[in-house]
DNA sequence: CTCCGTTGGTTGAAATGTCAAATAGAGGGT
DNA sequence: ACCCTCTATTTGACATTTCAACCAACGGAG
């Protein structure tokens, strides 16, 4: 095999930083939205991206290309909260093939009991800790990541960047 | 509840960002080396931390410690390694209770083998997407998180940053 | 209209991760 | 030595994710 380029000082510590840094917000975040609001990450993004629409309802398919996750997983991840009463399926008028998920009334409550509280762990955890300019450079770090990642094969998601935002009221 | 401070749009679009890019960077990456040499980021890691020690041994709770996840996770990683004779456990001799964790020969070779290609992978789908002013803004930025993050009540992890190295041969 | 190769979605089993015990040795009194 | 508590680690049950079928409806070609 060819010698690779090994890193430099500079991209290790970019990416043992990253690395860090995924796994600690990641279990932080989870945790803290848990605990507030007995919610999980996955449930709280299905919530956002329901809510988000007018009629509160979304194609599965289109629901798991939003939240980047294979439909097998937003499968059983919608099984699980229509279980709990989050959500409920509806059969797709336009195509027998399809299904809706749409939000119910306690779905919604739930999301905006939990909004709050999340979006403060956001906050204290990740955003307030970055000065402005970090903060814009990590989007548009994140931006030139993704353009090119989208791009070629997108493996088990697809396209978009993600969400994660508060009820809109 | 105190309406909290929602997000600003670039606060928004870096958070977006943010996760977008950590679902499919870890989905990329974990396929990449998946396919390459048969090893799971989990595998690839605690391999790295054992080849990076002079006698390829670490007890289980550094290793814990190092890779942040929790000893019971470690515990079930090492078995799965430990039946696919990647590693294997000894006990401590200074104390009756612990346990090491010792790289094998082919738990080596395994590394040798796969890290040019991971090496790769890293550097194709994130560092190289970057500007050199990029890597180290990401650098500096996850330390500023961690920094807090660590301080606080660490989770089931500990201290420390990650990594993730080829073998330093 | 029928055939057939996609597409949308679900399902069940296997792999992985979490959480709460359970086990066992360390260590400090008494 | 004995007891009590704390630490290191494992274990098993349970939740979540992945993977590979599977089923049914779509939609175009013949």
């Amino acid at each position: 095999m060819p010698e690779p380029r090994w890193l430099t000082a500079e991209e290790m510590r970019a990416w043992r930083g990253y690395l860090g840094l995924v796994r600690l917000l990641e279990d932080r975040l989870g945790r803290d939205l848990q605990e507030q609001s007995g919610l999980s990450m996955a449930d709280y993004e299905v919530l956002v991206r329901l809510s988000d629409t007018a009629t509160r309802r979304i194609r599965m398919s289109e629901l798991a290309q939003l939240a980047m996750v294979s439909k097998s997983r937003l499968s059983h991840q919608v099984s699980r909260m229509e279980a709990r009463g989050l959500v409920r399926r509806e059969a797709c008028p336009e195509d027998g093939r399809g299904s809706v998920a749409v939000l119910t009334g306690p779905g919604y409550a739930a999301l905006v009991a939990a909004a709050p509280g999340h979006v403060d762990s956001v906050r204290r955890h990740l955003l307030d800790q970055l000065t402005a300019e970090q903060v814009c450079s990590l989007g548009r770090l994140a931006e030139a990541v993704l353009d090119q990642l989208t791009g070629e094969g997108a493996a088990p998601c697809a396209a978009e960047a993600d969400a994660l935002q508060p009820v809109d009221e």
